[in-house]
DNA sequence: GTCGCGACTGAGACCTAGTCTCAACTGAAG
DNA sequence: CTTCAGTTGAGACTAGGTCTCAGTCGCGAC
């Protein structure tokens, strides 16, 4: 896993090419990003930082995450919730979800063969993919080992984070 | 495409399964459901109905989404906006879609094989899945030959219908 | 080093989709 | 036609996210 060192100067670099600058804020978050190895919600990442006392507003931290999403090295992604996860991109690893909706534990998987049928289904649709998601909902082995009936699968909760508003 | 009015006893049927009731909102929302043969939001449910001068209220529409959720005749899709569409299920086609960033227009499509292979991974990863949601996003033929860039695949706003609250 | 200015920030108002509450109402079983 | 649990509408409320604006700061030019 790349170190979150090294993050810094890539975000600058895509900073400068669109006239931004690299402030203290968008170091810290970049830094606290990168050493997240999993999806997070824009509201833990303000929970993160505060606990650390680095004062870093609401605003500020969606304006960062905006802006790594156009980098490139964050990626946003609907995991079943009705609001958004992140996920930094290391290198250019695509991946998609198994979602257990009982524990709300998220399994990573990537499928060369799925790829390649997504693919073959935008050429017969004449249309030009930039990007997919896909995501399996379901029980996971731990879950279903422990007989635990899943939740209905809109109306999934994961376990909330902390949080605090204000 | 069946008939909306075949709907009504079929949700009625559910309904009392779960010792519901039948009631005349629940009604006219299952024939303005099913007589859109496309996704929609909730919103502009509730305005259609507004519009036919049905006075039934934001509350109600949503609690008779999720009834119809829960009965597996109505589905809710996530398509690259952060809240809800829904698309009613007729007979028990599932299928994806190809969602054009430039238009906001959808292509649904269904492909076996990619299906097959899904399983086959919950199967390796030992998960039990229930549901799936697979997204592509990009460009459609029309809009590519225009000559439209697409928008952020993270910003996509689709053309609003006339919203009204209150 | 320091100047200047456009970019950036925090605080909090605001927005939107969706949920909850509660008193009044109603479908349908008996 | 009674009864009562389930249902409704109105509007308050919540959560996640966006916007505004006055004050601050990064950084290229000098």
């Amino acid at each position: 896993m790349a170190h979150a060192e090294r993050e810094v100067p890539r975000f600058q670099e895509f900073l400068q090419q669109q006239g931004l600058k690299l402030t203290a804020e968008r170091t810290a978050l970049v830094r606290e990003i990168f050493s997240i190895h999993y999806h997070f919600e824009a509201d833990e990442l303000l929970f993160k930082m505060k606990e650390k006392s680095v004062k870093i507003s609401r605003a500020t931290v969606y304006r960062t995450l905006e802006l790594l999403v156009k980098s490139g090295m964050v990626r946003r992604v609907h995991l079943g919730e009705d609001h958004y996860h992140y996920e930094h991109v290391s290198g250019n690893s695509h991946h998609d979800h198994l979602i257990c909706t009982t524990c709300g534990g998220v399994i990573e998987f990537h499928d060369e063969e799925i790829e390649r049928l997504q693919l073959a289904i935008c050429e017969k649709k004449k249309f030009t993919p930039t990007f997919h998601n896909l995501q399996i909902l379901g029980v996971c082995d731990g879950c279903r080992r422990k007989g635990q009936t899943p939740q209905s699968p809109d109306r999934v909760r994961m376990i909330q984070p902390t949080k605090l508003r204000k």
